[in-house]
DNA sequence: TACATAATTGAAAGCGCTTTGGAAGTCTGG
DNA sequence: CCAGACTTCCAAAGCGCTTTCAATTATGTA
């Protein structure tokens, strides 16, 4: 059932029933109605590869998903597509989620644009000085980013946790527990967040003459597995260089680490103190870890939900949002930090 | 850039080009290298709006994202994604993501498939008795279903791994072992695998004339909350009625189900047995457990990217497939099984 | 040389929708 | 009763691609 067939059935033109249905002002009332009628006795849907080739507008945002087979998929990255969907649902749009290569990301990005599937774009895992951010600001698509680059000049819109300053005050507190050696349990060195919340530790230890000793740093991927052998391996470490507090950037890196922990046979709030970034994973709660774990917190889930948002908005034409945002991250002490072991 | 600027440029008809560009024989060599190094010039890409209304193929799979606040974004739905998007990148394929309310799915499922947007669809969490099934049947697009429906007639193009046969064979060990008291940490129990494998457990237990205590089954989310908050309930019972064995359904309700286990001061694989179902999350490693984990595993991402195949396959013509696949899962054995502790 | 055959290329007709530019028909007020 | 202003509707022109049908040239054969 097309648009001819339908118009035929009701003997008016195809212009007719298009207006009808897309609510413009011009046409009866009495036609509107039968229109309508029509449509729910016929079950008529409109094709949306017609509609997108005559309007150019495919009401659809576009992502691109890294995949290969040695990468692992991950809860952070669900956790905000939830938020996305929960917002795009509301607004009738959908997403195309185009699998790449993380080795061609720029390309991935640049066919999904060019192929007209999309109306926006939007990319996360940001790096430092992403390549990607010069090829958007050349098409001319609405896009969002999610993190921010460093080395980059910051003029494209951005929704980002503020994580220099989550890591900041996360590390001051604990400095203020009378903690003097720090480890830090990071993601990869080269992703945008994992470098600020860096540099938030060292600012933090630079205040009081202090710094991260690099044996105690990791960059991993966030999975439990990883924060298992790093914490081990931490924990092999003499008595008078181990670090008595531990930054994660992670409550699934968590996860390992206090096992590891407890393997040791050390408690955790007494002889080791903790604070992980919890993005407030549905799967993970920080306060049901044997020891409620202190967190730096800011929801995923909440950042898709406002992106999506704005990227509809923006699309729409019906908003207009601030280009960037910078979202504090709270937080939330509970057991897992304590005052420093005395030596 | 579209076709007809590209082919102006060439001096070509746009036959000429679409020819060459879509590997049809009939096109001199020398043109189509011409063609060629053109479109790598220009960075020229076909409008698939434009593709997808000429040709009615899309290149694209359809999916409903359950989504709404209240329900959670799930590792085993993203560890699967992964699988799909693995494969399909290889197709040049992408997915269409619908999110939709969970009380309307059939409907969800119906506008996906009338937009035009896909040539395929898939679903997956089923239910008993599904309703989306009798949709998709009178559709006239290909789809495929990760699972099944008990309930239903099973004339549907399917892939499942065979949950009533695991969890029984899971069962038979644990019997071997001389456990005779069990408990159930399912998913909830409206889902097909749901189901299956609690008539796993049953059947395994009625060939000894043994049955489930009601009260140590339960039906929940897959979460390592609900694992917890479950298995404490259960270690309260009296002793003589506490079941020696834990079934779980995910490795991640697992996860909560230990950390109970240790809090209550009993041992893995010797105060109490465990076998959990795995489905390979990258997230969480079984063998990685303090007491590393007796499973039954099916890779959730493999059946992604054989789900993608499949599809893919089918739209592209190319290939045929056994309509339906019913996978075994690997009972593998680690250590938190263990023989059941004299009375 | 003439004619059949193969190898290349093009013109034009859609695919199903939106939208521009009228064209009727219907109301007003003078 | 008619000019001017609405209202309501339609014909037709695209959007960018594929594909059918046909034309043109090159190659081979008798």
């Amino acid at each position: 059932m097309n648009l001819k067939q339908l118009s035929q059935m009701l003997g008016l033109s195809q212009t007719t029933v298009s207006r009808a249905l897309n609510g413009y002002p011009e046409v009866n009332h009495e036609t509107r109605e039968r229109v309508l009628k029509a449509v729910r006795e016929t079950g008529y849907r409109p094709n949306k590869a017609a509609q997108r080739l005559a309007t150019g507008k495919a009401g659809s945002i576009g992502l691109v998903m890294p995949t290969s087979p040695g990468n692992s998929s991950d809860v952070h990255f669900s956790e905000f597509l939830t938020g996305l969907g929960e917002e795009a649902l509301r607004h009738d749009f959908h997403f195309v989620l185009t699998p790449a290569d993380p080795n061609d990301e720029v390309g991935a990005l640049r066919r999904l644009a060019a192929s007209g599937n999309v109306d926006a774009l939007f990319v996360n895992y940001m790096r430092g000085h992403d390549p990607r951010l010069d090829m958007l600001k050349t098409l001319s698509m609405p896009f969002l980013v999610h993190g921010r680059s460093i080395g980059s000049e910051p003029d494209y819109p951005f929704l980002d946790i503020d994580n220099e300053a989550a890591f900041y005050d996360a590390t001051k507190l604990l400095l203020q527990l009378g903690h003097r050696r720090f480890a830090l349990l990071n993601g990869p060195i080269y992703l945008d967040f994992a470098i600020r919340r860096k540099k938030g530790v060292d600012a933090a230890l630079a205040e009081r003459g202090l710094a991260l000793d690099e044996a105690c740093v990791s960059h991993t991927a966030m999975t439990d597995e990883q924060g298992l052998f790093t914490m081990e391996r931490i924990l092999q470490m003499e008595r008078e260089r181990r670090p008595t507090a531990v930054l994660c950037s992670s409550t699934v890196l968590a996860l390992g680490a206090v096992r590891a922990i407890n393997q040791a046979k050390l408690r955790l709030g007494e002889d080791i103190s903790m604070i992980a970034h919890d993005d407030v994973l549905t799967l993970l709660k920080p306060e049901n870890f044997t020891v409620p774990l202190t967190t730096t917190r800011s929801s995923l889930r909440a950042a898709g939900v406002r992106i999506a948002e704005r990227l509809i908005g923006e699309i729409k034409h019906t908003d207009t949002f601030p280009a960037q945002e910078l979202w504090k991250a709270e937080l939330i002490v509970r057991a897992s930090t304590g005052v420093a072991p005395a030596d």
